[in-house]
DNA sequence: CTGTTAGCGCCTTCAT
DNA sequence: ATGAAGGCGCTAACAG
């Protein structure tokens, strides 16, 4: 394919040493034959080897951003943000989805130990409670930082929003809408994210004297039909809710089509809030009030944390949490 | 870090190659000591190097998506699809943005002529017109498939939907509720599949015998101030369309924005459809019609035809353009 | 069936 | 200021 090293310096007459020196701007080569060598190098657009000097070098200017779905846009924007800044950095960055598969996780995490990256930015599967893989992954010594959905147990880089804050004010927009009987959509009882916004949830109802009923909470963890179904069942039942929280974006798509479908109107006959990020928020129907959370800046802060900690900088990054807050936009107040 | 052939070599008491053949399934090898070998690979976590693997066999198992920007869900979709793809078959995904800037586009495309991936795909600029840096890596034999926005004066795989078509249908859909004059919306005059939308357009209102009035035609390539103030300007104007044809999703948002800021009601005052693919769709506003790319689909299709190219199996797939059909959702119909 | 050897292309002491 | 040489970890040709 291109040309190499080594006919790059028989070109010059140089030798290779001379030419790597040249290209990576020593001090110890001459301004005339560096000026030679880099104009040779652009003749013949030599691009060196990255695989050599990886190996070489023992390390590959690369990241791994370990997500678990994409087609949300919370993910979209992070990626959004750290793709920014690894390129200002000259990094690569590469992609795995783990379609909140703990399995492909722990395999992604498995291959991840064979120095194919210098860091790794991950938010974790909603299943992920073992997470010895992760623990592995730690103990390598590979910089690691967890974003948005974290792993509390090890001692590494975090960024997150303000999840609780989040929960507290989405749930009291509600009761201040009027809401008394408030359901709890969650993805999963474990994740980090889930306990910490069910939490503000709770509070928030706690202060106003109202107990969580069970009944109201559900975890949709199955497919989107299932998930359908299930909240449809909810709303459907004896006692039925009048107020939704979604603490996920795609629980909010489910619910509204559920309310179409039981011509419950918005917020009319029930009010319905969710964690979202969508690009197109002005698109979205006037009912739905959101929460935001400031998706890019994460991406950034945690492309920027990772960085220092690979390139030994600000060493304190590599243990702090750094919570960053979200926004809530009111739509569906009775105005 | 982690261990290497030549530890876990001396460990088992066996020679780096036996361990390296064992570990591949050669059937030079016998079962014993591929067992005896997985087994302690496996006890102590053994990862092969892929730096010097990909140094000595000349492939990378790694592929380069290039995309001018991801907040947007036909891109979103797509790296879903491809990225499915790519897992299957145990491909690496490296991505790049280029955010629309032509100058990025080219400094990816100069560095992966240095053989870091065995194959790319690729989405192009709107500003792309030269394609120099295209046509070389194209020469360096690099398997090469574009999507979506693809480079027409090059002779290799591609893959699209069917845009002129899409262009023709949207525009009857607005002509039918009645519009007389359709204003066009673009980000770029020379992406192919601005051009084939854009004829699509053109020749549903020669049909009708409806000239394209030049003032109607907006290209709006600019910041998202300067698009919406573009887009006001003609809504203001002496004579403004009754109906909006929206190329892209971006310049739907943005005169979803401008008609509310005018007071012009969708679809009462003013009709609109776009090209969108927003996972979120049933959260939009009932009044936008929207002409859908099966974005998952050819995610898949181009990573397998690209794959394909790379393992040498179909070579025919190497210079076919396929083409994939998009749908029309009618929503702001007077029913 | 297993071992020895020679690089892949680059960087980096060490020597001059 | 430049060159020679060795080795990063792995694979594959060549021996046996």
């Amino acid at each position: 394919m291109g040309i190499n090293l080594k006919q790059l310096a028989a070109e010059l007459k140089l030798s290779t040493s001379t030419v790597s020196r040249a290209l990576h701007d020593s001090h110890e080569i001459s301004i005339e034959t560096k000026q030679r060598v880099r104009e040779m190098a652009e003749k013949l657009s030599y691009q060196p080897n990255p695989y050599a000097s990886s190996l070489r070098k023992q390390k590959s200017k690369t990241i791994a951003l370990v997500i678990p779905e994409i087609d949300n846009n919370f993910f979209t924007l992070a990626i959004n943000g750290i793709e920014e800044v690894a390129q200002k950095k000259s990094y690569h960055v590469l992609i795995y989805l783990t379609h909140e598969d703990l399995k492909k996780e722990v395999a992604i995490a498995k291959h991840l130990l064979s120095g194919r990256v210098d860091g790794i930015l991950i938010s974790v599967t909603s299943q992920t409670e073992d997470i010895e893989h992760l623990k592995n992954l730690y103990d390598t010594g590979i910089p690691l930082v967890f974003f948005d959905r974290i792993c509390e147990q090890i001692d590494t880089a975090k960024i997150t929003t303000d999840d609780y804050d989040s929960g507290y004010k989405a749930t009291r927009h509600l009761l201040e809408a009027g809401c008394k009987r408030i359901a709890y959509l969650q993805v999963s009882e474990t994740l980090s994210i889930s306990k910490k916004r069910f939490a503000g949830f709770q509070n928030a109802l706690l202060e106003q004297h109202i107990k969580t009923e069970p009944g109201l909470i559900l975890t949709c963890s199955g497919t989107e039909e299932e998930n359908h179904q299930q909240i449809k069942n909810l709303l459907q039942s004896a006692n039925p809710p009048d107020g939704i929280f979604a603490s996920v974006e795609k629980l909010a798509v489910t619910s509204y089509l559920v309310c179409n479908e039981l011509n419950l109107n918005i917020p009319e006959k029930i009010k319905l809030i969710s964690f979202s990020n969508l690009a197109t928020a002005p698109l979205l129907s006037p009912s739905l009030s959101t929460i935001t959370q400031p998706a890019f800046d994460i991406g950034k802060k945690c492309a920027e944390v990772l960085f220092n900690i690979i390139e030994r900088r600000a060493m304190e990054d590599s243990k702090a949490t750094t919570v960053l807050k979200s926004s809530l936009i009111a739509r569906n107040s009775t105005k």
